[in-house]
DNA sequence: CTCATATGTATGTCCATGCAACAATCCCGT
DNA sequence: ACGGGATTGTTGCATGGACATACATATGAG
């Protein structure tokens, strides 16, 4: 008896928690699905990848045009690693030029180049277009409206 | 002057443009790290990649435990050529044995194993409290709410 | 029946990313 | 001042996914 009753918890617990990771499963999609167009958008139209403009984007808002590796990483979400990479790219195509810290020999700046702003802001309003109209696609505009946390 | 105009109302435009995108891009981050983290979880303690218990998930619920390559594709939101190596992954692993289709000879059925389905069983409650946990460490619950449209 | 085209899967290759290991530099306690 | 741990960026390697292609089978037009 104490057997069975503990089952069928358990299977209202699994069920219920189907259900949310049903609704996790297509939110993810969602997400991804729309990522992708805008990627696609971007490649296309600019030449430049997801990160990339992302990237150009947050640069662009900092002052002096330029972030150190880390706080890039940080902006974006991605690694340390990533960032090295991903600015190797941006460099090979002169959108930004690497500066060594003057006061910490370790750090590097990433710096903007006149070159990267203009691709940026040539691409600024056909990011928004896309992004805008991918949204609406899925019917996901009230995902915006979400305030999130910060990391743990 | 015309000119003038149309650059405040650009201005303007990409003003509220940025706010979106940047909406976008935290909820995309805040996606991404959940993700990340109940996938840490699947691997850690099961062994399971998150595409991998997903599929063996949706296997789960279909109809004889079996589904075409291209239905896994489109349950999962992947490649074709990504499944095909999924499923290869998860046939190495014993969790599924290919199939050949009788009525369709190019078509190839991928089933659930026995030990895929005790694995999965085994899985399910610590996917569901992995993602609940993370959900909630982000704040991102209200998201789950939002229904969302297929695909384009 | 035969050929052209469509469909289903597998495979070669590329790419972005993550992790681990490394080197250079910094910083702090002694 | 110094020595060891922390921080910063780079690099080798592995992985998962995408695209293009190859190949087998199916289907339909004639």
């Amino acid at each position: 008896m104490d057997i069975h009753m503990r089952d069928i918890a358990r299977q209202e617990f699994l069920f219920s928690m189907s259900k949310r990771s049903d609704a996790w499963l297509k939110l993810v999609q969602a997400v991804g699905q729309i990522e992708v167009a805008v990627g696609k958008a971007m490649q296309e139209k600019h030449r430049l990848g997801l990160s990339e403009y992302r990237a150009l984007q947050v640069l662009a808002r900092s002052p002096d045009s330029e972030l150190r590796m880390q706080e890039l990483a940080a902006y974006l979400g991605l690694n340390q690693s990533s960032i090295s990479r991903l600015v190797e790219r941006l460099e090979r195509a002169e959108l930004t030029v690497r500066d060594l810290c003057p006061d910490d020999k370790r750090g590097v700046y990433t710096v903007l180049t006149e070159t990267g702003r203009a691709r940026l802001q040539g691409a600024q309003a056909d990011y928004g277009k896309a992004l805008d109209s991918a949204i609406k696609r899925y019917g996901c505009e009230d995902l915006l409206s979400a305030k999130l946390v910060a990391s743990p």
